[in-house]
DNA sequence: ATTCTGTATTCTGTATACAGGATTATGCGT
DNA sequence: ACGCATAATCCTGTATACAGAATACAGAAT
């Protein structure tokens, strides 16, 4: 295949991103859609061949990859996707539930009305879809709300290392939500979660931040 | 020079680390001890050739670098040391707080005798350093004490999350320890810290590991 | 039959080559 | 002297080539 080619098409005229990140973005992608599945060995000149690629770039990406913690570098023996234990699992929802109750502490101090605003119409829309039993756009709502959620506290840091644990975490999460009780309560607790974030009420927004990634965990324990 | 006669030197019979990690540690190394300045931009060959190394392997060094925020990467135009303003300071410092109140009520829970005494001890020699006024010295088991700590919640991708943070200040923190009374509240803090850990006295360790960062701030703020 | 060893193959790790874009220098016109 | 256009240089981004390590396989010895 003429990688150019490909290549030109795929950015367009005017050039969105780099090519590492696009090689990034979308083995990320195939790592959280279980295209490459947990465990897996990635032989870069055919990964390279599947995407258009030389080894140069993806080898780049997969460097990157790595410190982010989606794929596991063994030298002299390539990359291998990661697989985490239910430990692992465990460990990483205490920390994004820290990590969200911090931002939770901080949006109510420093949010605007119209932020905390647009987070309810993402919640309205999610809402909606749950209604009609759209799980995937449900659960790309959810998601993008819990981004939201953290981006409200207006601290970077913080908010990229939230977004990489949720990558993560990402397909595990998916896997949990089985079950229409769990799913009805999980609904629940987001209604909650806005309502509290509206009177800015702090304590309470914390207290439901902390049972819904605790019962997350419950959701998603038996997955793993 | 001759690359390869120089890494089989270095590396010795047994290879210890990949050429990949050894590169990532020495740059990252440059940069926190300034000798790389923020701002700066690495040209590739200038820098691979400092370091006997080709562009290659260089390059994905600097990926991994840009991954852990050391490092920014602009599309077409390579790596620049990264600059951190005020906020950006401030922001890392709120959420290595929360990590570190989150390790420290995990510690309680989990760490056994033995561990915590460990920390006694590199807290004791610390002091020493302190007592015989040993600035680097002290610096370094400071951070190991910090790094100890969040060790003992037995959380790995805390401890990496954090470990990451701390390289990122760790420059800007170095500088932030002016001045003897400074000095000597942020190793009153310490002492505190050491025996509520030992009382496995949660609230109040939580409170002063608080204190501590916020004084980190303190001292370090007018240095940005 | 099984294990060990030597060989062949495959893959990784590094260096180099080449193309295209960015930056700097140069020269011309005003 | 200053600004702009053009050319030269440098640097990045990607592909490819080569060396060495890891793995797989086959045959021999026990």
């Amino acid at each position: 295949m003429d990688g150019t080619a490909e290549r030109t098409v795929g950015r367009g005229i005017i050039e969105r991103q780099s090519l590492h990140q696009e090689i990034v973005s979308r083995l990320r992608d195939m790592i959280i859609e279980g295209e490459l599945q947990p465990g897996e060995r990635l032989y870069e000149i055919q990964l390279g061949e599947s995407l258009g690629v030389s080894r140069t770039p993806l080898r780049e990406a997969l460097k990157s990859l790595a410190s982010e913690g989606l794929v596991e570098l063994i030298p002299g023996r390539g990359a291998v996707v990661r697989q985490f234990t239910r430990k692992d699992v465990h460990d990483m929802l205490v920390l994004i539930r820290a990590m969200e109750e911090l931002a939770a502490r901080l949006a109510c101090e420093v949010a605007s009305d119209d932020e905390i605003r647009r987070v309810r119409e993402l919640h309205d829309r999610m809402r909606a879809h749950y209604e009609a039993g759209e799980r995937m756009e449900y659960y790309r709502l959810n998601q993008q709300i819990h981004t939201s959620l953290v981006a409200l506290a207006d601290n970077p840091h913080l908010s990229a290392f939230h977004a990489t644990l949720q990558a993560r975490l990402k397909r595990i999460r998916f896997i949990g939500h089985e079950g229409p009780e769990r799913w009805a309560a999980a609904m629940a607790e987001h209604e909650d979660i806005v309502a509290a974030l509206e009177k800015r009420d702090v304590e309470t927004l914390v207290a439901i931040i902390g049972k819904h990634l605790h019962n997350a965990w419950l959701r998603v324990r038996d997955a793993v």
